[in-house]
DNA sequence: TAGACACATAATAAAATACTTATATAATTA
DNA sequence: TAATTATATAAGTATTTTATTATGTGTCTA
């Protein structure tokens, strides 16, 4: 979740479309012409800006408007802040990398040269 | 250089010892073993977040030991954050693609239809 | 209703990333 | 001082991303 957000915000186009809709709502063509981008170029970056929830669009008649999705922006940075701050214990997803954290800074080098447990 | 971080953060593994960093100081051979990956890749996957400037690293004997580098980490988001929420005008990067915005939304669109300036 | 238009998507080519294996280096220990 | 250890880096390969070209679909307009 934070990976697609992430990865979406990490490359140079994408970052300038975030920019500019922040600005204002656009059309697609819009990006197009302001970017002097080829239009499957900007149709893909969209979807990927989409699939990460920071771009809502919608139609009107022949051209689909997108606008910034601020609010999920904002939620998805305040939740990294959290997860980063939250006690490592209380993640599910990381029990077996918890399990394997020695009890101090390089004792996992140690315990090697030992060939046995401190 | 937003980029740059963001690149580094939209990563499962560069995640996964970003978390473990924020918990606390490891050495490289500790983060081996707790992520039950190859030393290189470990090593280089650490080159990035270095790069980025979300990781600091000093040599204590042989070892290296890398702590997270917080305080870096909020400011970049902050400043991101700040850029997201500055007027576009004020973007020197941007001023080509400002120059280029229509003066409202789909604008763009009708120019060409009509082959001329509206 | 036949274009023209705005956009999406598929196919492909090119470039960037990630991972592995192999090797180098500096500190440590036997 | 010769191994061993911790880490870095280089080289090669695999995988993923990005960009281009080509084509398809729905909407509007002449």
């Amino acid at each position: 979740m934070f990976e697609l957000v992430f990865k979406a915000l990490g490359e140079p186009t994408r970052l300038k479309i975030i920019k500019l809709l922040a600005h204002r709502e656009l059309c697609v063509c819009d990006l197009e012409e302001i970017l002097q981008m080829s239009q499957p170029r900007i149709s893909q970056h969209l979807k990927v800006l989409k699939h990460a929830g920071l771009v809502n669009d919608w139609k009107e008649g022949q051209r689909t408007i997108c606008s910034l999705n601020q609010i999920s922006l904002n939620n998805t940075i305040n939740e990294f802040l959290q997860y980063i701050a939250k006690p490592i214990e209380s993640i599910a997803e990381m029990a077996e990398e918890v399990a394997r954290i020695p009890a101090v800074t390089g004792e996992t080098c140690l315990k090697r040269s030992c060939k046995e447990t401190i």
